[in-house]
DNA sequence: CGATATACGCTACGACTCGTAGCGAAAGAG
DNA sequence: CTCTTTCGCTACGAGTCGTAGCGTATATCG
């Protein structure tokens, strides 16, 4: 399915550019902000030549976009043996993600310019967004395996539950985290999972 | 307490330029973003040069913290009869407050820039968060006089329980309008309110 | 009334950034 | 070796920030 992913002939790209890139725009855009962050900087940071940024993504909002989808994709889904235990680690993974002020200032930056730009939100939801709901999906079909939540009856219920959890969990840490400003504690995530278990079953059920 | 406010002598400043002026940067913020606003494009838009922006505020930053602050003040807290009813009340306020653009980019884009300036964030914190949490302060208490959820066992359960609803709350909204980018209809926000009172009263009860 | 003091609109300016283009050199494929 | 692509470097036009200067308008004070 994929493509043999780029040119056969001429010098290859250097292979370690794109994570010192990334890591780069992220840590200028924790200490500088979206305003500030410029691509010179970037690519001082990095050690490469501007013209090495633009060779690889068209402006600093792709740029932008790749650095914190790649941050992202760290969170993974473990299988703990109950439904409980499952939400706790992704929450904690999350938490934890979150509290890195590269993170923070990046995630923001990017969500506030993508109000503005539909073609960005676009791009946001299909790089960030839509692939964390995977965790969503996988952490709800090992429950139903357990039969710690019952099958669901209809496809469109289904869609429209992990839609609902997933909002509810990433817009509460993220709330927490970034707006409130407090720290994700063991004793908030236990109270957080509480509260989310109780209804979740419900929907399930309905 | 409040000083004279300004010189006595001189020719006084516009009054009505003020809020044109923010008024036009809100405007300005939502169909460009934080990046793409400019100060010359303000100033047109509110009719007034642009070295009368510096006149009074001293940068693009300060401009905008004025401009959303002035916005969120017009939140405030009915007290109806029933929690659900205040539960509604206050996320269809929300809701119709994010369901803005202007709005949207403003606050999400002085949350960004919140995350790295921690004068900002604090600033932030006091005219924004605080005071909203005050309001669940204040429904908690409607409904613990109405007998709808069972008093405090302590004062840091109390507190503890306010913080998580509050970002439960105003995350899920947030997210769903700001970053899924699904409006919170009538029929969303009865159905997230019934999911939130289930949990609420074993939390407020643990 | 005149003198004073401030705000206003307008223009111009230096410094900075975006994104592009051109150059010679480097590094792999055929 | 030849071809192709990437690399770092420099320079450029367009646009913006924030400041300064100018003449003018509008207030208070003596």
């Amino acid at each position: 399915m994929t493509p043999p992913s780029g040119p056969r002939k001429g010098r290859p790209r250097n292979a370690d550019a794109d994570g010192a890139i990334l890591a780069a725009t992220r840590e200028a855009l924790a200490e500088l902000g979206w305003g500030g962050l410029t691509m010179g900087d970037v690519a001082a940071r990095a050690g490469v030549a501007k013209t090495t940024l633009y060779r690889r993504w068209p402006s600093k909002n792709e740029l932008v976009v790749a650095a914190v989808a790649e941050q992202l994709d760290e969170l993974e889904m473990a299988d703990l043996g109950s439904l409980r235990a499952d939400i706790e680690a992704v929450v904690a993974q999350f938490a934890a993600l979150l509290s890195a002020p590269e993170t923070q200032a990046a995630l923001l930056a990017l969500f506030a310019e993508a109000t503005r730009d539909p073609l960005l939100r676009r791009r946001v939801r299909e790089s960030i967004i839509e692939p964390q709901k995977r965790l969503v999906i996988a952490g709800r079909a090992a429950a139903q395996a357990r039969g710690e939540l019952p099958m669901d009856s209809c496809e469109e219920m289904a869609s429209a539950a992990v839609d609902i959890i997933f909002d509810t969990v990433a817009g509460t840490v993220v709330h927490r985290m970034l707006v409130s400003g407090e720290p994700a504690t063991a004793e908030w995530i236990s109270a957080f999972t509480t509260l989310l278990l109780a209804p979740l079953t419900e929907i399930a059920a309905g």
